[in-house]
DNA sequence: CATAAAAAAGATAAAAACATCTTTTAATCT
DNA sequence: AGATTAAAAGATGTTTTTATCTTTTTTATG
């Protein structure tokens, strides 16, 4: 299967929805409560919630009354940073073939073709805010199911 | 790791533009001849050539005097024809969150911001045939390494 | 301070992707 | 026909990704 994002990478993105929907500093929300939402298991979803956490692309506490949640600096956060922590970031620029000497300069024979869609997948990647995503959502146009 | 290709096909995409560029009915290449170039091993390349064989995107004969090559008729078809061979074909329209309600009538949150792209990059897998990638290619512009 | 709650961390397991090796089949050449 | 060549097919192994389960640490509260 060819996808533009890893399985664990589309389960990080749809959970952060889920928290930049329902959560903010008061309102922590639990792994136990948002993984049918997110169609995973609470225990793959708490780990990848952990990582985002550890890298600060989202925040948490522990213990009673604990959870995760977006702070108002992590709404500020992008889709990109969600994919970095996941999937890593070497194949973000890489060529689409794998070419390491491929670049600009000596493109490999698909590079001009697929260059605009690789550029403006990775924009919207870069410049979409987990804010954004939400930011348009009303009753009218329900998210869910994610 | 996040790719719009596996591994597999970017392997299958090169080692048929090294048979654009140096096969035909007349001109048969051995595996042998032709791993190092993609940078593969012989015996994962003779399996993905065999798959796409087998497809009848690309031609080969066996025993002496046998390998691989593009017939003319080989030549139109598309790199969207290898990758649905190599990777199968689910992902190719699913929603790049995953989500399986999502469509243009019920879009998912970033459906309408990464449909441009995804469009354009199944736009030229589907569009581009073989014979198209090496159309352009000369002594000025070689494609190797691959 | 003891207890409970929840994330963090670590160990383990299952599935998928990637890769290799061996045997079989088909084609050609002497 | 027999020998040789090369792809086809099948069996097996490895690595990476995905997923689960258990233990530890931190925090809040009675």
């Amino acid at each position: 299967m060819s996808s533009m994002l890893s399985k664990s990478s589309k389960y990080a993105i749809k959970a952060v929805i889920y928290l930049a929907l329902h959560s903010d500093k008061e309102r922590k929300i639990l792994v136990r409560d948002m993984y049918e939402a997110v169609r995973v298991s609470e225990s793959y979803l708490a780990k990848l919630l952990q990582d985002l956490s550890r890298h600060g692309i989202i925040s948490s506490t522990k213990g009673r009354n604990g959870g995760f949640y977006l702070s108002e600096e992590n709404t500020q956060r992008t889709l990109m940073d969600i994919v970095r922590v996941i999937d890593g970031d070497e194949g973000i620029n890489a060529c689409v073939l794998g070419i390491s000497s491929c670049d600009a300069e000596h493109p490999c024979v698909i590079h001009h073709l697929v260059a605009p869609s690789k550029l403006g997948f990775n924009h919207v990647l870069n410049t979409t805010t987990l804010g954004d995503l939400v930011a348009g959502i009303s009753d009218e146009h329900p998210v869910f199911p994610l």
